[in-house]
DNA sequence: AATTATTTGAGACTCATTCACAATAAGGGC
DNA sequence: GCCCTTATTGTGAATGAGTCTCAAATAATT
């Protein structure tokens, strides 16, 4: 069995959530690309694959794996959300292009470590965070 | 006249767009107050005090002031955007409680010119910038 | 004052996301 | 494997923040 696999079993257990195939084939279709898709992207292409998942269900099924950790979720600031899987991949924060929408990502060890301390002054428990630069991009100035 | 009126009518006139009551009436609103407030907190303010501003002019003038740094959006993760105004206030991010919805303001220095410098190295335009911690309060605990 | 262009208000509309509920499928015990 | 209980799914309707349309009102220009 797959590590991924084995992953989702794990946490859906955790959850106390059944193990089903339509849960499995959304977190197989994600897991499997790497780019920033919104919940219509994935859904098409499922369906485009014959995996017959309804649109509610990719939406619920995300929802538990943004809650967990496999997956994080990306506001644009126009449109839908986009959606990338956080497996194998180091830590990142996005930068986007408010002219062609790309979104570039950007790592920064110092940034984070930064941020760390700014939660544990205000003894705050940090879960997650959201770190995105909003400009014009290289090819678009 | 005020300083804010000033500020509006440069940011009005630099658009191309018209000083009116509503515009006016709205920037008000909005500047005499420091939460953090959606689009109907403002709305229903406004019409207490009555001022009779429809809601759509309210989005309308909250772009412009957004578009033009004098307000800043907030994105909370759940519900309707929140705003507040960004005059003789430093820059600041957000820490979002998850549990309870309340927001704290952090200023970091070092954060800011770090990003700076991202930028800079990706030869990306920084127009604005998100930053914002999840997580569980102190009181949430 | 007349003309032209912008803004406003009201409500219809959009569109991402959530919900309700009947039908279906999983998991546990036998 | 089969039953039973309980969770999950699909469908389509509902929600709700935000946007759009358009006629009436207001502002600027002549």
């Amino acid at each position: 069995m797959s590590k991924n696999k084995e992953k989702l079993k794990m946490v859906l257990h955790k959850e106390g959530l059944r193990f089903t195939n339509q849960r499995e084939a959304v977190w197989n279709e994600i897991v499997t690309c790497d780019e920033h898709r919104n919940v219509d992207d994935i859904y098409m292409t499922l369906r485009k694959n014959g995996i017959l998942v309804s649109r509610a269900t990719v939406y619920r099924t995300i929802d538990v794996l943004v809650k967990n950790n496999m997956v994080r979720k990306l506001d644009v600031g126009v449109g839908p959300s986009k959606f990338e899987h956080k497996m194998n991949a180091p830590h990142h924060d996005h930068m986007i292009c408010i002219q062609c929408g790309r979104i570039e990502e950007f790592v920064d060890d110092q940034i984070e470590n930064l941020q760390d301390s700014v939660a544990k002054e205000y003894e705050f428990k940090l879960v997650r965070h959201i770190h995105q630069l909003f400009g014009i991009c290289k090819d678009c100035q």
